[in-house]
DNA sequence: GACATCGTTCTACACCTGTAGTAGCATAAA
DNA sequence: TTTATGCTACTACAGGTGTAGAACGATGTC
C-alpha cells in the first residue's frame, strides 16, 4: 500500500492530480500555487519518489508520463488524521473535538455548523 | 519561538518532560515508552537538539543537565492540529470536525460526548 | 541536415531526523 | 592513586525531503 502521510509540498503537488485528474509535469507545475515556483526538473523529482511511494502511478503518452494519483484526498485525510490523532491525542478523536470546541479553534459560525453536521448524522455514524 | 511541529519521537521525548516538569537525560531515557529502547547518546542527541530549537531548555546541576520543556501540551497541540487543518482542511476546522464525524472517525459513544461538549460549551466558545 | 526545444533521468547538495559509538572529563570507589 | 563510572559533546551515518543543474534523447523548425 502507498504512504499516505504526504508533505506539504507533496500534498500541493497530488492535489493538482486531484483535481486534474491526471497530468504532465508540466501541467502540475503550472497549476501549482503560484507561491511555489518551483523548476520543471523539481516537480519531476518529486512525482518519480511519489511512484516510488506508491502515491501515484504514471503511463507514458507519446514523449512524456502523465501522472495520476493512487490515493484520494479522502484516504490520506483519513490516514493524517489518524495519525495525527494517534500521536497527539491518545488516539482518541473525540479529544481532538474537543480540543477544537473549547479552543476556539472553532468560531461561533462553526460551532453552528457542526452542531448541524451532529443533527444531520443523528441516527448514527456508518 | 520554538518550533511547535514535532515529530513522534520528539514528542515522547517531550511528554516524558511534561509529565515529570523537569528530567535528566537518563530519567527521559527512562521514562520512554518500552517500546523506545534508545541508547542514553540518542535521548540525549534529541534533547540537544530540541534544545537548540527552543522546545526545551537546560540547567546545570552538579555535572548533569536538567531539561525542562518550554512548550505545553496544550500550545503543541494547538500548533500541529492547525498546521494539519491548514494542509489538509483549507483552514477550516469546521472541515474536519466533519470529516471526523461522517467519516466513522468517531464511534458512536464518541458522537456522545462531542454532543455533550457541545452542549456545555452552548454559551459560544471562548 | 543543423539547431533549438522539450521532456526525462541522473547527480548533487543542504538540511532534518533517528540512531548510536567514541572520546574526554569529573567523580566515586578501591 | 589508580580505576571504574557517569555524563556530555563530538562525530558519523543512513534515509527522507526540497531544490535544481547537467546530460541526453527525441522532435520540431529553417
Amino acid at each position: 500500500m502507498p504512504r499516505t502521510q504526504l508533505t506539504d509540498l507533496q500534498l500541493d503537488i497530488v492535489r493538482v492530480l486531484w483535481s486534474e485528474g491526471e497530468a504532465t509535469v508540466a501541467e502540475v507545475r503550472d497549476q501549482l500555487p503560484a507561491s511555489r515556483d518551483l523548476a520543471t526538473t523539481t516537480v519531476a523529482t518529486v512525482l518519480s519518489r511519489l511512484e516510488k511511494q506508491n502515491v501515484v502511478t504514471r503511463r507514458l503518452d507519446g514523449r512524456q508520463y502523465v501522472y495520476r494519483p493512487t490515493v484520494t484526498e479522502h484516504q490520506v485525510r483519513r490516514s493524517m488524521v489518524a495519525d495525527l490523532v494517534g500521536s497527539l491525542f491518545e488516539g482518541d478523536p473525540a479529544a481532538l473535538v474537543s480540543h477544537l470546541v473549547s479552543d476556539a479553534e472553532l468560531e461561533d459560525g462553526d460551532l453552528e455548523r457542526v452542531r448541524a453536521l451532529l443533527q444531520t448524522d443523528e441516527g448514527g455514524a456508518a
